[in-house]
DNA sequence: CAGACGATGCACT
DNA sequence: GTGCATCGTCTGG
């Protein structure tokens, strides 16, 4: 949380401030896309940590994860929400839209903005084309609630939002 | 091969 | 608050 998710895409880099996650972890976990074993969809899971985790939702959208944990034991965090830092217009383009507003602000419209799908899927994250970054930002305050769109273990508070107003001029 | 459904987003009430 | 677009993926036969 308040790292940034950086993309050297075909269109031009972009990157942005992750203000909200989700964790999905290990076979145990009845909303994890693992939970009921290795999959052509969640391979990667399964695999070493490190790398992208990209799904074809409700056919039109795609969710980002980043692969968590030891390799074998499935795990990933879900990228719900982020603010555009640097490559706006190229989000902007890629969404079809003109306003800032709401323009990360779901994992299915991060994708879109980013423009990754599939095609991204399984890409080492210690890489130099999409990445995470640390650029030196104190740790955020963090508040945690239950997942999203999941109905079990909804006692597991598993969703981390920065807390308190946004820092730079996105959102 | 057919059928069910989903870690969403948007329009509409 | 409710309805629904739209198709890959998984399950069962």
């Amino acid at each position: 949380m308040g790292m940034y998710i950086v993309y050297r895409s075909p269109g031009g880099i972009m990157s942005a401030r992750i203000v909200e996650v989700e964790a999905y972890i290990g076979r145990d976990d009845p909303a994890c896309h693992a939970a009921a074993g290795p999959t052509r969809r969640n391979r990667v899971m399964f695999g070493p940590p490190g790398f992208s985790y990209i799904y074809f939702i409700y056919g039109m959208y795609h969710c980002l994860n980043f692969v968590t944990e030891a390799e074998g034991f499935p795990a990933a965090v879900l990228l719900r929400a982020a603010e555009p830092c640097d490559g706006l217009e190229t989000m902007l383009s890629n969404s079809g839209k003109r306003q800032v507003e709401g323009l990360l602000g779901g994992p299915g419209k991060f994708c879109r903005a980013f423009g990754l799908t599939r095609a991204q899927n399984g890409l080492d994250l210690t890489g130099d084309q999409l990445f995470l970054e640390d650029r030196g930002e104190a740790r955020p305050t963090v508040a945690r609630s239950p997942r999203v769109g999941v109905t079990r273990a909804a006692r597991r508070q598993w969703r981390f939002q920065v807390a308190g107003p946004p820092k730079a001029s996105g959102g």
